[in-house]
DNA sequence: AGATTATTGTAATGTACATTACAAACCTGA
DNA sequence: TCAGGTTTGTAATGTACATTACAATAATCT
């Protein structure tokens, strides 16, 4: 009740800001080096389709974990920069389907690999069962929050 | 090379970014229901400041590992809000001394309060043993990601 | 069938950053 | 002393989200 205002930096969660920060603005430095002048969540919606693809807007919100209406403007950018495609769906025409471009499909395996390569720099001095341990904490937390987000409801 | 497309949930860049989102959206709920209607930074821009009264901006962006740009901004919210004031420095006329006001030193104890009940739902299900690991990593790779960050240099 | 309800995607607005560019003030060195 | 560089804070702009509100369309329930 004291002590906790201590410790500032080593709050889990500025920690998890501060990381977040940081990875976020290394690794677009380093996409927009490579010729690949991406986000990581533009990164993330094409990744996630080039394994679901023809899936609906708010599928693919729901796979990403976020809202419709920003993911709508994701798919907005990645459409005008023709890494995505819509498409509207013949039966319910609410609905629009979404595709990744044959242009995203050849960047994906490079953008992993720039990422492959800030991550091998970021954990580096951590052991592999560290990685491992951090990996599933992390996982574990966010199921916890998501379970947070969703029960709290109204 | 093939499998690493695979487990994009796990990602830890992933991983990073959907525990930002959702500690801050869940701690930005909380705090705002408590009548405290500020956010995670705003927070942490009290908590520093709270140590280093009277400090410089820059020199508090620095402690916050943020721009100065963003941490003007920052602080003239704080400012509308009563909650943080700047002082001239009289030798300096570039200068600005920044300092808590009675309010946020008023509001500090409960928004940590907010924060640890959150951190502890969050947490549920980790050992103590997991949590300082966790802490430990995310400590070592926001180290690491600073080295990047400050050494790439122009 | 017709009225209500639910769902999809979009628009508008707000926050937290980053980056770049700059004016004002200070410092330094010829 | 004064010309040139440096530092501080601010302004402008862009991205990634969230939240709220809404129009269009579909599904459901009398």
């Amino acid at each position: 009740m004291t002590e906790q205002h201590a410790d500032i930096e080593h709050h889990l969660f500025f920690l998890l800001s501060d990381n977040y920060r940081l990875t976020s603005t290394l690794l677009d430095r380093r996409l927009h080096a490579a010729g690949m002048p991406l986000s990581r969540s533009q990164w993330r919606v094409i990744a996630q389709l080039s394994r679901k693809e023809g899936i609906f807007q708010s599928e693919l919100a729901e796979w990403l974990g976020i809202e419709r209406a920003p993911l709508g403007t994701l798919v907005d950018k990645l459409e005008a920069a023709n890494l995505v495609e819509r498409r509207p769906d013949p039966k319910d025409r609410r609905l629009k389907r979404v595709y990744t471009t044959a242009r995203a499909r050849e960047m994906l395996p490079m953008i992993y690999d720039q990422a492959a390569q800030l991550r091998s720099q970021a954990l580096s001095g951590l052991s592999d069962a560290q990685v491992e341990g951090l990996v599933e904490s992390l996982g574990l937390i966010k199921h916890n929050l998501q379970q947070i987000r969703n029960g709290d409801g109204p």
